[in-house]
DNA sequence: CTGTTAGCGCCTTCAG
DNA sequence: CTGAAGGCGCTAACAG
């Protein structure tokens, strides 16, 4: 390997030299520079990232720590990425180690430290997780649960978007809408906000949303949720509308509709949550709740770089608005 | 900021023991052991990863460098991910930078060397960026693309899924089968391979593959495939076979045929590329060629980890077998 | 089993 | 404008 001290002596100069050159933060006389550069070519060097971390005390990274590179955070990751790299900054993605006891946890403090600051995603972790996690790091937290205070939070507004999802079937005539994910007990992920709204557009409507509506998705899966609802189908539960808390399970359910015959959306209405990419593609069209993901991406970055310039603003807990976008899996207002 | 050597003089030992104790690299006696400990948790110490990374000369780190954190990528890295944890290692994920004139490249060779080994997805990177990468590093090239000699590659039977998919509509009855997201001029790309397939698929049935049939799609979005296959059906083009040399870009055609009211698989059949998670629960269930992402994964991990303990076996160029996965978009042969 | 020595490669500080 | 010294926090290698 080639060395900052290798360049400094190929030059005939010292290290600082070589280093004021390479870093632009001090004048250098032309010649000079000019013999430095030349070295640098002639012995291919290189500088060594982890030393200049180690004396700059940042890493000009940002990490996105969330449980699986798909879907939801994939287009999250999409988003946030320019906005960080336009702050002079990289930024990585890490997925939270599936295997909880593994010393190789993402979220152990050395190598949340090792970034400049944290975007993490709060699905999928345990509460005593999130208890070890300091809140003196720069760090966001992303996603659909209740959080200590102590951290700034992004999340949105599930409650409302499940609200104008089921409404908008109720609207349209649906009269026994699912609750597609929802837990049956409590819970405290996002399954939960979104059955909350569910079930208020019901009351709204002068309904009583039936418990037996409430149909659990274990690990929110297509596939999960394409059996769920043919089980449904073949114990003849009567509905006419599905409120699926996330598009990946709204597929699911859209297979097992479609391939059991039953018409889309004149037999069976169907809204999604999440609005990915490929929603708008699936026949007949998955109307969704859009999180808005540029919103949250830019949120989330306004937010940590407020907290890694040092600032010590009190947290704060955003909830981003959300929209429904009309398809084809609802009806038109005639 | 808790350093060792605090942790050091409050244990009243040397910090070579504290290292050792938290490292476990050396059997250090019980008694000290639990007073290191004892330190340790009333300063709170954290080691900095980022001098031990100076120090030891490793990172523990391996990145996947792609152009997107969607689909076919996001397969691969969900796959990847656990591969290198068992290792004992980190996976980070990072997208290379639209912006290719950007200081922040994650090309960069320095970039590139603070991670003991990465994978580098050859897809949307130009000739000239693959040469500035050094071949000394352990980085293994993962794309359907051909790539100079000098780096391990694993990659796809691009031809043989290509043909496969085409010889399977034309088995049943097809004709006129697009190539849709083909290259019309030449190309390096996936693209270009994928369609040789389909050109053999024709002529191993005695067809002469109109070039008409070729339909480049920007970008290769689902976006841009849908207006395609719109366009196509304005103008009255015949066909009744699409064979879309991604997942992505078939999705633009399932919508856009079913929303003109074409039937698949009666009138027109479909075939896609990828076989992403998504493909089985797009009604009417596409048929795609699977990579075979298991073994893209472990092949991909297996040169890499071989390359990262120093050996210098001859580069290896991998092609992964691929098969044909048959859903509802292509009809059952009687 | 524990401690000492000697840096890893770079950049801040302060002289010249 | 350039250089010398020192140290960021940690650990390999070798003593004891």
């Amino acid at each position: 390997m080639v060395t900052m001290s290798d360049v400094a002596r190929e030059a005939g100069v010292s290290m600082m030299t070589v280093s004021n050159v390479l870093t632009g933060r001090k004048r250098v006389g032309e010649p000079t520079r000019d013999r430095v550069l030349a070295a640098v070519e002639s012995l291919g060097y290189e500088v060594n990232l982890t030393a200049r971390h180690l004396r700059a005390g940042r890493t000009d990274t940002v990490a996105l720590i969330v449980p699986s590179f798909h879907d939801y955070f994939g287009e999250v990751a999409d988003r946030i990425a320019p906005l960080i790299e336009a702050g002079g900054r990289h930024l990585v993605v890490e997925r939270t180690s599936a295997d909880a006891r593994s010393e190789m946890e993402s979220l152990s403090l050395p190598r949340l430290q090792m970034y400049d600051g944290v975007f993490l995603s709060v699905a999928g972790l345990h509460a005593d997780e999130l208890d070890r996690v300091p809140s003196s790091a720069p760090i966001v937290l992303l996603g659909e649960r209740e959080v200590p205070g102590r951290f700034d939070h992004v999340r949105l507004a599930n409650v409302e978007g499940a609200r104008l999802a089921t409404a908008h079937m109720l609207e349209r005539g649906a009269r026994r809408v699912l609750a597609l994910g929802g837990a049956v007990g409590s819970s405290a992920g996002m399954e939960s906000d979104r059955q909350t709204g569910w079930a208020q557009a019901h009351r709204a409507a002068g309904l009583a949303p039936g418990e037996r509506l409430v149909v659990p998705v274990p690990d929110f899966t297509s596939e999960a949720a394409f059996h769920a609802v043919v089980r449904l189908l073949d114990d003849g539960v009567p509905f006419d509308g599905v409120f699926a808390v996330n598009d990946t399970v709204a597929f699911g359910a859209v297979a097992a509709l479609t391939e059991r015959g039953v018409h889309l959306p004149d037999e069976v209405q169907l809204v999604g949550f999440d609005n990915l990419g490929v929603s708008r593609f699936v026949p007949p069209g998955i109307t969704s709740v859009d999180p808005g993901y540029d919103a949250v991406a830019a949120t989330a970055v306004r937010l940590l770089e407020q907290r890694m310039t040092g600032s010590d603003a009190p947290r704060e807990h955003v909830t981003i608005p959300v929209q429904l976008v009309e398809r084809g899996s609802t009806r038109r207002l005639r």
